[in-house]
DNA sequence: CGGTATATATCGTCAACCGAACTATCTGGT
DNA sequence: ACCAGATAGTTCGGTTGACGATATATACCG
């Protein structure tokens, strides 16, 4: 899974939203690191919601535009629960091999030391 | 930056490896759930090094046979160090999210306002 | 009256990953 | 002696998902 359908999912997590809701709370929730594009989003939720990750909360039409809600399913809620883990663990792992940058010869110990 | 150039990179943070050495480290590192491919890993190869992000340390010929070792350069260890912060971030703000679920704080009432 | 914000849709393109096939050598088992 | 499997690298074609751009339409503010 990438980010922008990360972020998608984490910001259905709260609570329903529509297309351009998500948007913005994909924004703020990355702290504007992340700006989703329509082409990007409305494709992301076609695809999250024809997997079940997704689905259309209600329909609302304000002022005669339309505003499709969508809402993150229990399926949706799993799936990025075990993602939320598996980023923990690529992370964790990267960050021993990192402190270990230098190397070790067996033997003799570290002879490169880890820089603070 | 997706999982299988991450892992690479990490594969490659505390030693240098040749192409089939990091398949295995990859395979190591993310206990046995992504099995890098050829494909992905010789092209990711060529792309890291021309991002600066890797280079090759040295060619090796073991028995008429190549092994060209690839080594994690200063600059993709600080994207690499950048990254997992990333990771860490949004592993987090999904996680506070996740908790949110459903949006009552028994006691407090909804913190956040309602679907606009 | 024009710019910005709200809101959705669609198009073509590109980067990255994936599976598969191919070559080649060395090692271990039968 | 032979074959399977591990080691090691290259190449190709296909698919997915993100991206930028564009189009449409209304509301609000200065």
């Amino acid at each position: 899974m990438q980010e922008p359908t990360f972020l998608i999912l984490t910001a259905l997590a709260t609570r329903p939203l529509h297309g351009y809701g998500i948007i913005q709370a994909v924004g703020e929730l990355s702290d504007s690191e992340v700006r989703l594009r329509p082409g990007t989003l409305y494709g992301a939720l076609d695809r999250l919601a024809e997997q079940g990750l997704i689905e259309v909360e209600r329909e609302e039409a304000v002022d005669g535009r339309l505003r499709r809600y969508y809402r993150l399913t229990d399926g949706g809620a799993a799936v990025l629960t075990r993602e939320v883990e598996r980023l923990r663990r690529r992370a964790a792992t990267a960050e021993a091999q990192l402190r270990d940058r230098g190397g070790i010869i067996p033997g003799l110990g570290r002879i490169a030391p880890t820089t603070p």
